[in-house]
DNA sequence: ACCTGAACACCGTTCAAGT
DNA sequence: ACCTGAACACCGTTCAAGT
């Protein structure tokens, strides 16, 4: 008789982990509750005792997921800003299952303690009006990864086109980027 | 005897509209085929005559609304381009609950021709990579009203503040978009 | 051609019950 | 404390039937 799995305790964090994966393999409309337990080996029900709230609170720890990205203070507040939207812009790229969660729920929890602490950190590096220079760079991230995970999802592309795209999305991030910077120097 | 209302007959253009006084009133979430059914004073079954693809193809159409802006051609790239911005945020911002599948749906249809025109346009006014430009300028106007509408969602704000946070972010966007334009120019 | 009614498989969530 | 099973109201979609 082959050994019973050892089971493994549902925890907060193995929930999120098991609805990222459906949600960025098999798309956000997909994720559901009892298909969430069947990942997890557990009857839907479980998922209840671990996120009380239920589907609207797994929604909001998917966003959080994704959007409460921190960073180390830098050496000059651009330098700062650059590592933030980069850090942001990866995890955003890796989950797009929950961009749309990232783009559209507003900012709380985790979320919410990050963007006050990225306003200090520019403020402390001699940044003024930072508030509204994080809200800038919170904009451009979340624009650029939408339009280039949009277009990834278009037409039929040649797979050397593929690569192409990547990179031309990855200069157009850094020159929109350097741009953004210098404006917001002034 | 009251007189029996006339039977409007349904139509493409009548579903999309209810579908969006829904989503943007109540949330995308409880946009649903029955509630949609009930808004037009007809069975559910009935809206499948007239969308075929059924739920896909209402948020697909929901998203093209949204999203297949063209503008006329004016007299500089730099004003066409302007043009195009203001008409396409003013559309997002009109249309809070379907913001999500606006800036997550890959584009096709007339959101598709809407962006080989707008290509074309700037174009034909002198702008080299116009292809780049129009990518640029989407995800400007993207982000911006991604984090504006984030925003409008926080917690208890003031009658006052958010007058200020309307201008602010009005203001906000003309400044980006003057930024963005000049360096666009190079 | 256009709409309805009944039916089916699936969903989120509750609640009492098990261990 | 943690999970299950049964139940309920609701959902998207089909299909045959009505007019």
């Amino acid at each position: 008789m082959p050994a019973k799995r050892p089971p493994v305790p549902l925890s907060r964090e193995r929930i999120i982990e098991a609805a990222l994966h459906i949600a960025d393999s098999q798309g956000l409309r997909r994720l559901t509750m009892r298909r969430l337990g069947d990942a997890l080996q557990v009857e839907a029900m479980a998922i209840y005792h671990h996120l009380p709230r239920g589907k609207e609170a797994l929604m909001d720890a998917l966003a959080e997921h994704v959007t409460a990205v921190r960073v180390e203070q830098a050496a000059t507040w651009q330098e700062t800003a650059k590592a933030w939207c980069r850090a942001s812009r990866e995890v955003l790229r890796e989950h797009p299952g929950v961009l749309a969660l990232a783009l559209t729920k507003p900012p709380k929890g985790g979320t919410a303690l990050a963007i006050g602490e990225q306003v200090e950190q520019l403020t402390d590096a001699g940044l003024p009006d930072a508030a509204d220079a994080v809200r800038s760079l919170r904009a451009f991230v979340f624009g650029s990864v939408a339009v280039e995970v949009q277009q990834s999802g278009w037409a039929d592309p040649e797979v050397d086109e593929w690569t192409r795209r990547d990179e031309r999305a990855d200069a157009d991030f850094e020159r929109g980027l350097e741009a953004l910077l210098r404006g917001l120097q002034i």
